[in-house]
DNA sequence: TATGAATGAGTCTTCATTCAT
DNA sequence: GATGAATGAAGACTCATTCAT
């Protein structure tokens, strides 16, 4: 009566059978991307890592980018979601305990962050694809700015960060430093003062600021 | 009678013969790299971009990657060139301006960086031979920090920045947050606070800290 | 309790439930056969239009060809049933608005012929499977041109045709002129001289001669 | 200096080395067409009789169906070029003569035309890149069609055919009965009153007509 | 040495057919 | 018997690389 599943689905539990293996798919995808850059993934790769036939996927994705743009939209969203939690309350600890757990999380995530978005790079219809799938919202940059400044504005109000301070400056501060470190750390592992001890200063350096005396 | 030179060197003076073509090769490659992703260009487009045939760079490269890492070389080498002409000399104008017109270079330099980046992350053996060909030198990163901490350096011997501050650090804020404005603008043109305007806002919220009072 | 039964064919009555769905899947196969050329259709077309799961079809016939074969043997049947009911009894009305009036007929009908020929030719082994489902009996041409020419001995008969006229000859005149007219139809929709003028100056050339004289 | 041909042209004299390939291609799938419907013909098929590998092709058309429609193009011109030279001339031996070869060649030539026809009946994209191939001039019907009715007027000039005969009717009269023996051979060869025997009764009944009396 | 055509492995995608439920 | 997802064998096309000329 109903049809059969996939052998590599079967005895997952807990799963709508009828998207049990459109997630598997996308699991499978996604774990690739971990591996290797996005766009040398083939579909039979893809097929491979989900042990299942080669042209199971069109039977829940209209193409190949439309699984790719699955994959990446949920690893996304689960970047996200972490970093979201990992945002203190404002006026708990020290602001800089603070910063440098915050950095500490951008770090983390722009590791996995960066590959994703160079392969968007590299590929422009893939790009497309993604774009249009999150539409509106500006892809990744807001997502990762608003809770950041909403922290920022927090101590503000709380007086621990002066009020002149451009919120969206510094997130972009925080932002890029961390991204250049998490970039650098894939290209060149064991670069110093890449990591937790390159977040302490990076973050000792924007507390100070550069003007003299004081 | 001399070997037959291509035609598309033809009449190039003050080469050595045997190179002209090779560097021509170059040429081309690395013009083509600003039009299109890097992992989208085919020999054949090197070949008719730079007028010449199919086979002839299997002449002078034992392969696509060498003469694609050639050519991303070089454009590194012109980037990194350019952009240490720009650096103000400590002790001319104000810090505030010098940090801007860093910025403003920084902002230009990576967006020709950032594609080039992105095809390597997303092309491990392209990535491998780059790493090769420059061996043990730090690729990118301290190509372009050095000239940016002797320039903090010599502000700091003449007081114009405090002695305690991190340099290393510094140079990083500066190098990560202009390279998100340069990735903000290449996914979102047109993005806010991009460009001049983030520059002069981010340059004013790291020179001010975040320490409040003063 | 007897078999559950498809879905589509809930309702339908007076059908000896065991082959309901046989005929209904022909039925589908049938109307998109008039839709598209007949080696383009697949299975799921038929089960869409069927409104029918992909699979049953092989619960009915061998494989995809023997049901397309059944659809067009129907056609077939149909067709030819609808051209006998059009032609007219030897004896009535002139027999030029006969000869015009069978021609119009050939003409409607050959335009829903030539795409199932087609179809036939472009891949062999559906015809073969044709030719044997009819066996022996010459599948298209008798079956059309023996009412054709019963009408044409009826009218010598009655001596409105000369009994020395060969009537298959003047058969497959009708039948190749009017055949020709469809395929132009086809090809350049908007050709001149095709359907109803084209068919009485055919007709007229037939009943004249090209003999001079008179 | 010159690039290597290939083995399978190698030795072919009096062609142009630059389309020797070209044209050995349109020969292979030509002579294909000649053995299967030509939407059955893949890529591989072409290159293999070629003698040649896969990719080829992709060097001389943009895609296979340009290939297919050179072919299709090359046939078509030498089939009408055939019939041409078969027409008699006008007011030499008899006209019943006449129509009778000029039947003959008509048989002869669908029976090449009818496959072409067919698969281009199936494959509407493949129609739509010959009939622009061909632009303006209407396909098939009037390369055939003019040389016919220039011979009937011919007659008619000399009285061998009465002037107020249809010419275009009787072309189509011609055209269609022989296509229909054409089709007739192929689905059913061996068939009686078909070939020479049907062409010789079709031209009789033609000729005299169906009035009564005389 | 330059040429540019030939090579053929590898990619995405379609679709008839099978089969667990 | 019905379901419809899974299967996997093709098919068209691309492109880095080779090599006769």
């Amino acid at each position: 009566m109903s049809p059969r599943r996939a052998k590599a689905v079967v005895g997952r539990v807990g799963d709508d059978p009828a998207t049990a293996l459109r997630e598997h798919l996308i699991d499978a995808a996604e774990r690739l991307t971990a591996q290797a850059p996005i766009t040398t993934i083939t579909t039979r790769d893809i097929a491979r890592a989900a042990g299942v036939s080669d042209g199971v996927l069109y039977n829940y994705f209209s193409d190949k980018n439309e699984l790719l743009v699955a994959a990446m939209l949920r690893q996304y969203r689960r970047l996200i979601d972490e970093f979201q939690k990992l945002i203190p309350e404002p006026g708990t600890g020290t602001v800089e305990e603070n910063l440098a757990s915050i950095g500490g999380a951008l770090f983390a995530l722009e590791g996995e962050f960066v590959p994703m978005i160079a392969g968007l790079l590299v590929d422009p219809a893939l790009f497309h694809r993604l774009f249009v799938a999150i539409h509106q919202e500006p892809f990744g940059i807001d997502q990762l700015r608003n809770p950041l400044t909403a922290y920022l504005e927090g101590e503000q109000r709380l007086g621990r960060i002066p009020a002149d301070v451009d919120r969206g400056a510094v997130a972009i501060l925080l932002m890029g430093s961390t991204s250049v470190m998490a970039l650098a750390a894939q290209f060149m592992p064991g670069a110093p003062n890449v990591g937790a001890s390159g977040v302490r200063a990076m973050v000792d350096a924007l507390l100070r600021g550069l003007r003299p005396g004081v």
